[in-house]
DNA sequence: GGATAAACCTACTTAACAGGTTGGTTGAAT
DNA sequence: ATTCAACCAACCTGTTAAGTAGGTTTATCC
């Protein structure tokens, strides 16, 4: 299941795709057309900013435009961002402790090939596909 | 992320593959070789045998073994009856409500890709692929 | 028929996490 | 000086994961 805060940093994203390119949008107009709590919103674009996918600025006219073009800012990254690792289990997280049950592990392969699928889709995918509606349904 | 839960289920099954067909093996045995906490093992198993993915049968000399053939079990179904769902969004879940905005969520068809992945890869998998390690890394 | 082995059943626990909310502080424009 | 808006820290509430405890039923074997 992707959670709520990865879903809420996908549309924050497309939303902001959607306006004009270099200007700064205030959170509370991307919380209002996505019906989304704007304080909510307010901690998932921190990480988005801490992740370098968004640019924020502060003060009067400010607000969080993209750090990059849409279409270089892949799904994966933003859901990876919000959401920490996308790993199936934990032994295939960045960073795990390597499992020691890794050789005899006969489900283990099959985890591999999951996490596989799953950034091959997500990272095919980027901001600017989704914003034109360029994905079609199965 | 798929949790314990799902992941022990596979274990059993793949396990229980492996031993003489038709044999009742006692949790005790599996959850020994598995190195899993028998007790919630039992919770598992009886989610699997609601499913009519195992057979129970009690008293001495009893235990689990396969209710069909292990090539005709698939990952998919084991995985679902331990973990319920595997919808990505609560909106593609079975029974769930149709979503407001799926007309103009430019979100969802992304959300749909990724489901029809996850049917493909653990529903064209079965524990006996599984037992014969059979999946190879990528 | 009693001991034993096993599944079955209910309830509980504990910790973590999801999904927020409250209440501020800082910084920039006007 | 005011206003807008990002930043920051702490808190809260309910749900779920991941198990544990302890008992009840059912079958076998002696």
């Amino acid at each position: 299941m992707i959670s709520t805060k990865g879903r809420y940093a996908v549309r924050v994203l497309v939303d902001l795709a959607g306006c004009e390119d270099g200007d700064f949008v205030p959170l509370r107009d991307v919380a209002e057309r996505q019906q989304i709590s704007e304080k909510y919103l307010q901690r998932i674009s921190r990480q988005l900013v801490d992740a370098g996918i968004l640019e924020g600025i502060r003060g009067k006219g400010g607000g969080y435009r993209l750090a990059k073009p849409a279409n270089e800012i892949c799904v994966y990254d933003v859901l990876e961002a919000a959401e920490g690792t996308l790993a199936p289990v934990a032994c295939l997280a960045d960073g795990a402790p390597a499992c020691e049950r890794a050789d005899l592990c006969k489900t283990l392969p099959l985890w591999e090939q999951f996490y596989a699928n799953v950034r091959e889709l997500f990272g095919s995918v980027s901001i600017a596909d989704l914003a034109e509606g360029a994905i079609d349904c199965v």
